[in-house]
DNA sequence: ATTATCTATAGATCTATAGATAATGC
DNA sequence: ATTATCTATAGATCTATAGATAATGC
């Protein structure tokens, strides 16, 4: 049983798992769980098939352990929302991170949206257990400075939903945002200003 | 070549080319196209499997067809936009009913979503000839509302991308947005409040 | 000695077709 | 006569394993 290893995983292993979840992240995400083939990852990976069932128990094991790898990562800038900071500040900080996530992490951003859009089969634990303590927080602590007058008067559920789906279309819908944009440079550049605009005019007291 | 028959479909044909594309609808917007069998179509649409090939040339087939026509009625709300109405009213009736095609037609929503995340490889043919001339008027409208001083000055194109994206949310992020609202009833009214606020507040000249 | 990798292939799943039979419309 | 439907199965595609061989680390 070479997955899980129970001591020290040697070098070889570290690096190729790595490798596999990198090639499997491309490949995932790029067709989805039932539209990528190991054959694929392999392919993307430079190593055998066999040898990806090697370090991984199967098809199914890559793309949990990818989806849970990620989603630390994924959620962290909306943990660094800061109770102690200008509020619209930091609301605007995050939106601004989360669209710069997108420029920076579109495959990852991909690989969630399939995994939410098809009912979340694989990470529904993870959404009630990891993201929705967090959401609840948040939710929290904005409607505490709306309490406090600090910003205007808003749902702060879909204040947030908001600033995911604004800022995770350009990565997800990327197909479509290139088409009508006409392969002008700097999409992102222009989105950040106008997001900036939306929610800035939203959150003013 | 029952298929694009060359004279008048039977009734019969009509009515199991509905029930096939019905079913397809289910099938696809829940799994995707890959992740959806001819076995569950053929279920779902209470026919047998080579029946379901009878009437269509394959799953592709099937699929492309189900695409096609959906295009039609998923982009009729925008052409909706009326030159010579209320600019500030026009938008904000194009979110607001956009947001009901969520609630009404989520599985509609869905395939479409899924078929963009994947690069839209049925799909780019019409994205070109079909959505990206409609855009261009739009946004052609919508920037001499600017020039003319009805609305904000903001970057149309950008506004028309955050008006789908904030309101398809609620359809394609569904899974997610159900475990965050904890089952709650009329997060689309909440919804609608919601954008209508933040649309209104960005728009207002 | 243990870990890593390869070739070959079993076994499952899926799309699609062949060919026979039943139902429908002039 | 033509259209619609069914059973049986071919053929392709994929996941996963068996079993042998090569590379690595005490």
């Amino acid at each position: 049983m070479p997955d899980a290893p129970a001591r020290k995983p040697s070098r070889i292993q570290l690096r190729n798992r790595k490798r596999i979840l990198d090639a499997a992240l491309e490949v995932f995400s790029r067709h989805g769980f039932r539209g990528a083939t190991l054959d694929q990852i392999a392919d993307e990976a430079g190593l055998s098939k066999p040898n990806i069932l090697y370090y991984f128990d199967g098809k199914e094991a890559i793309h949990v352990t990818l989806l849970n790898q990620l989603m630390e990562t994924w959620l962290d800038p909306l943990d660094h929302m800061d109770p102690e900071g200008e509020p619209v500040e930091e609301i605007l900080a995050y939106m601004h991170h989360k669209l710069e996530m997108s420029r920076a992490f579109p495959r990852e951003s991909r690989l969630f949206a399939n995994e939410i859009l098809h009912g979340a089969p694989r990470m529904a634990p993870h959404l009630e257990s990891g993201l929705k303590p967090l959401f609840m927080r948040k939710t929290t602590l904005i409607q505490s400075w709306i309490d406090g007058g600090k910003i205007a008067s808003i749902d702060p559920r879909h204040l947030i939903f908001s600033i995911w789906s604004t800022t995770q279309h350009y990565a997800d819908f990327d197909a479509q945002v290139r088409v009508l944009m006409d392969g002008e440079k700097g999409v992102l550049d222009g989105a950040d200003t106008y997001l900036d605009t939306l929610f800035r005019k939203l959150l003013a007291p």
